[in-house]
DNA sequence: GCGAAATCCGGGAGCGGTTCCATTCATTTA
DNA sequence: TAAATGAATGGAACCGCTCCCGGATTTCGC
């Protein structure tokens, strides 16, 4: 449009100003010192008197200033932003990670950029944006091959990983010791008689799962008794039904015992035996869980299960980031915590003492 | 450090570079054109010939260059971040909720701050941080209060609410019907015979609870049934528990029916009274909830419950918002879904239409 | 009372990009 | 063939802030 057709009267709420942000330099006119004077006084423990901080912030608040943190970042190299990587958020284990680190990191003056990677979607392509918004730190809840974890450390992007490991390699790491937990589990159940065994693991990417899989097989072997069936799930409900049909299935009767790769399996594996199979469980089947998840406590289930600690892992997750960040040259560590056995009522037991 | 002590021969290694992250600059002085040339190069539909594209390509590539995104939004004035405002993930609707829209948010090429708003904590001071870090628009699926809204407005933030609105004030937001989806409910539960109806509520101040209950009650009262007990809760299992007893002990009898304000909440109910009054659901007893999460589906309840269109949503809250940030000046819409109905078996139910 | 130290403030150079503008050069048209 | 057109490129001014540095003012010791 090159004319204005009569009428056209521009008054002000016609013209839509661009709206520009107040800025430190606005406060500074207003205030009458220079900006970098308004910058000195939000900034803690900056050498200003106090005559000059309460004309300042004077002007701050009548004008509604806000400091731009992009702008700040830039120059300080510091975006005080950490990528959260979660694989899926349905997993119901997840939501409870991340509502633990988000509070923590925002206790700790940080902001949480969260990155889900659905269904093996270009993760890369995810992975790419991690570095252009200059995150300080990256905690990775989610599957990722070894590559793309080097790719962290090529960037020298400190980061932790969670719940996961990258075999024997040195990196920093809060873990839960699955295979203990699942040896326990194992040791728990036979010692109340279980000799047959069944498994619904975690799908083959996962390593918690295998892991899971893994302290389990191995215990059950130990104590001599007969290889498990072993059939994978994909951590959802869904898998713990189905995988209970494939176990009976295969065997051609019901085990004395499963073991889940994780609650929401197990849920589904005892919801599958008492609804499809009219099995009793614990009286004829005996099941347990991972995670201890809020539904695994509900009373209809009331699942046996190896409860992580969540809220503590969290909190060392973010507690080794930001000491990273702070610290990047510090050697790797690994922060190892343990599962705590949780008695249900989904099992048969037998005494805690191994 | 003024002086150079003897030994102290500097090498690559030893000396801790501060790994200055490989700029523009730095790419232009490799490719031997200059930096505004590779600024254009990854822009796109920008003006570069090909040779000077593949150049310039090549040695980004080799220098593992990736532009900064913080500096760009400096000037550009968009940072493609979007504030995701939610009270707690534990409420197992809003990881749903958070899934849809980070997925859906990534796909148009925004990325998501979360910001986590833990029981009342200070508000205010995590709402500050939202304008610090100069978001293009917030999606608000939290508590807030109206001033905390109205401070969207006064910064002139791109703001779309989601399941919450402002009294009859015109913002932008996308909500689910749940007067009309309370209704429907209750005219269910009455022409299946039942004629005691009580209500277990959301927490005062979340608006769903709030119009929930109302829906309910204005139905109630349209068929001449009895006025409902109603208790509160608080969105959790315990509070669906809890509800139950106090609603036996208020009456002095159990009620035909009992509309809840969230899934959860009539889980917990449905267990209390299968595991602790021994009740049989949904023969002396029946139960409705809302939202249709995932475990409201689980075997051992099969939900009566209202399904919330997650999903689609979600999606009108991209689009509504990604839509108000192109056009600032559009008017005010309001994005209305119905809930749908999931006829489970946690209750008797009359027949569809009213 | 005078010099030194301490304190406080303003000026200005960036941080790493985007984008306007002017310039250059190849191409088209009268 | 000269002028006009257009594409491609480099220069430079920013975006809003931090922080170093030097100057001005005050405080303090002796």
């Amino acid at each position: 449009m090159t004319t204005r057709k009569r009428g056209a009267t521009p008054t002000g709420s016609t013209a839509i100003e661009h709206h520009r942000g107040v800025t430190s330099y606005d406060v500074a006119l207003r205030a009458g010192v220079s900006q970098s004077a308004v910058s000195r006084c939000f900034k803690p423990g900056a050498s200003v008197s106090s005559a000059m901080r309460e004309r300042v912030m004077k002007a701050a608040t009548q004008l509604d200033y806000t400091p731009n943190a992009i702008a700040r970042s830039l120059i300080t190299r510091r975006s005080n932003l950490v990528a959260v990587l979660i694989s899926n958020l349905t997993n119901l284990y997840y939501p409870e990670v991340l509502s633990e680190l988000s509070q923590q990191f925002v206790r700790n003056g940080m902001r949480v950029l969260l990155f889900t990677l659905p269904h093996e979607a270009d993760v890369d392509k995810v992975i790419a944006q991690v570095w252009q918004y200059q995150v300080d730190g990256v905690i990775a809840a989610a599957r990722l091959t070894p590559k793309q974890v080097a790719e962290f450390e090529r960037r020298r992007i400190p980061f932790v990983l969670y719940n996961r490991t990258l075999g024997d390699k040195a990196v920093n790491a809060v873990v839960c010791d699955q295979i203990a937990g699942a040896r326990s589990l194992v040791t728990r159940l036979a010692s109340a008689g279980h000799k047959r065994f069944a498994i619904i693991g975690g799908p083959k990417d996962s390593i918690v799962g295998q892991e899971r899989t893994k302290g389990a097989r191995e215990r059950i072997a130990e104590l001599g008794l007969r290889e498990p069936i072993v059939v994978l799930g994909n951590y959802d409900y869904e898998s713990g039904v189905r995988g209970l049909r494939q176990i009976v299935h295969q065997l051609g009767r019901t085990p004395d015992a499963i073991i889940c790769g994780n609650d929401v399996m197990a849920i589904g594996c005892v919801d599958a035996a008492r609804h499809e199979l009219r099995l009793e469980v614990p009286a004829k089947l005996s099941v347990a869980g991972f995670d201890g998840v809020e539904p695994s406590t509900w009373l209809s289930y009331n699942l046996t299960t190896l409860r992580q600690p969540v809220q503590k892992m969290a909190q060392a997750a973010v507690e080794l980031l930001t000491s990273i960040i702070s610290d990047p040259g510090a050697a790797p560590e690994k922060r190892v915590f343990s599962a705590q056995f949780v008695e249900g009522g989904t099992s048969r037991l037998g005494p805690a003492n191994e």
